[in-house]
DNA sequence: CAGTGGTCTAGACCACGGC
DNA sequence: CCGTGGTCTAGACCACTGG
C-alpha cells in the first residue's frame, strides 16, 4: 500500500474515531508531514484523495476540515457497488432469479463493446434492502474478465468476489438514470402496482486498463431507494 | 490561470477538435511535458484533472485514453447547475413562480446551518427544457452571500451570475433524492397528473472556504428527466 | 504580516504493459 | 527489456485568511 494512501486511511479513521464533526479543523499540513515524516507532496496528495472522497475539504490559509454532511438511510451513489462498498450500513440481501451463460444481446453488445460470440454471465436478482424490496437488477458480465459465477457467489455481493476472489481492478463507470412507471412484471417482483413510479439506472463499468466488463440494468423501488452524492467543484 | 489548468484545457479542447473517440490514444506523457515546457509533475495535475472530469483514463505501462461514453438528452449530474454548466447543449428556460427576501423554515436553517433571524432569498421557478416542463425548483439564498436578486437575474441562469457576477467561488455540493409520486400541486405546475412518478431532489452547495449558501429543492418531470453520472475509483 | 494551503520544479526510483 | 505512467522527495515561491 502507497504511503499517501496509508496516511488517508490513517486520517480518515482519525475523524471518525474521534468522532469529528461538519467543520472541526485537522491539524495543520506542516504537522501532520512531521507526524508522518514524509515530503509536503505526499501530505498533499493524501488530502487530496480525503477531498475527493468527500471526506475533508481545504481552505488555502485557513486550515482543513471535516465535511461530513451525510444524511442517515441515505445509499451514496460514489460507494454504490464497485467502488467502496458503503453498503455494509445497509442490510442488504439477494434472491437470485436467474444466472446463465449466454451470448448478448444488441443492447449489450453496445454497452460492453464486443460481438455477438463474445460470451457474458447475466445474473437477474431482486435485492432486499432491511428486508424490503429494493430493486431488481439484470447484470451483464463479460466471460473473458469474469470466467467463472455460481449461485453461492452470486447470491452474495458480487463485485466484492470480482475485488478479492478475482483482484480485478475496477477503474471507472458511466451511469445513467431517468424515472418511470413500473411495468407489471416490474410491479409483481417489488410488490407494487403496474403504473406506479420507478427509477431505471443502467451502469458500464470498465477495469482500470478501461475495458468494459459489466453491463447492468436496476429498476428501484421507490418507497425505499433514497441516494446522497457529493460532488467538488474541480475548477 | 494556473498551468495545469490550462494545458488541461487545452487537451480537452485538442480532443473535441479532433473529435476523438473512446479509447482513443493521446500523445505520451514525456512528449506533452516537452511540448508545454513544464515539469512531469505539472502534466501529471493536468491529466489527473482531466481525469476526475472523466474526459481521459490513464494506464499505467500503457497511454492515456480518451473517454467519451456519454448519451445525447441525459443531463450531466456533476455539471448541473453549479459547476460546469454542461446545461448549454440544452435549451434551458424559466418562468418565476415567486421571489421574496423572507426568513428561513426550520429546514431552510438547518439546511444552511443559520438562525432564523438571518434572511435568505426564495425563489420559485418552473424550468423549461426545449420547451418542455423540466421542473420545478425551490431555492433559498443566504442574502449576506447573495445579497441581491432580480426578476432578470432569476429568470436567467443563477448561477452563471452567482461565478461571474458576484465572482463567489463553489467548492461542493450534497446532493440527495428520491422517487416519489406527485401532488396534485406539483402534477399541476408540471402538466402531469396527481400520483403520478416525480424525482425529488434536494442540493446544499458550499463556497470554497465551506459556509452553505444555497439549499434547493426540484421535482423533475419523469417524463423529461433523465442524467447521467460518470464515476472514478479513487483506491 | 505571520500562518496556511497551493503550485511548480528537477530528478530519482518504482510498477505495470506489451513486445 | 523498454516504454509508460505513478510515487516520492526537497525546496522555492505564490496566494489567500485572519488577527
Amino acid at each position: 500500500m502507497l504511503k499517501y494512501q496509508r496516511i488517508a486511511e490513517d486520517i480518515e479513521h482519525y475523524i471518525v474515531h474521534n468522532r469529528l464533526k461538519q467543520g472541526d479543523k485537522l491539524p495543520v499540513l506542516e504537522e501532520l508531514r512531521r507526524k508522518y515524516e514524509v515530503s509536503k507532496s505526499t501530505i498533499t496528495k493524501a488530502l487530496e484523495l480525503l477531498e475527493m472522497k468527500g471526506i475533508i475539504y481545504q481552505v488555502r490559509g485557513s486550515g482543513i476540515f471535516v465535511r461530513r454532511h451525510k444524511r442517515k438511510g441515505y445509499i451514496n451513489l460514489d460507494e454504490n457497488q464497485g467502488f467502496r462498498s458503503g453498503l455494509d450500513e445497509f442490510q442488504l440481501t439477494s434472491e437470485v432469479l436467474k444466472l446463465e451463460v449466454m451470448n448478448p444481446s444488441e443492447e449489450v453488445m453496445t454497452n460492453l463493446s464486443i460481438s455477438a460470440e463474445e460470451e457474458v454471465y447475466y445474473v437477474k436478482r431482486l435485492r432486499f434492502i432491511h428486508g424490503q424490496r429494493l430493486c431488481i437488477e439484470e447484470s451483464y458480465y463479460k466471460k473473458s474478465v469474469v470466467p467463472f459465477l455460481n449461485e453461492q457467489i452470486v447470491s452474495e455481493s458480487i463485485f466484492n468476489y470480482l475485488k478479492e476472489g478475482l483482484k480485478l481492478e475496477i477503474g471507472f463507470s458511466d451511469n445513467f438514470f431517468h424515472i418511470g412507471k413500473l411495468t407489471k412484471t416490474e410491479a409483481n417482483l417489488l410488490a407494487l402496482r403496474t403504473g406506479d413510479p420507478g427509477m431505471y439506472y443502467e451502469s458500464v463499468y470498465h477495469l482500470t486498463n478501461g475495458e468494459a466488463f459489466d453491463y447492468s440494468k436496476l429498476v428501484y423501488n421507490f418507497q425505499e431507494a433514497q441516494f446522497y452524492l457529493q460532488i467538488n467543484s474541480l475548477s
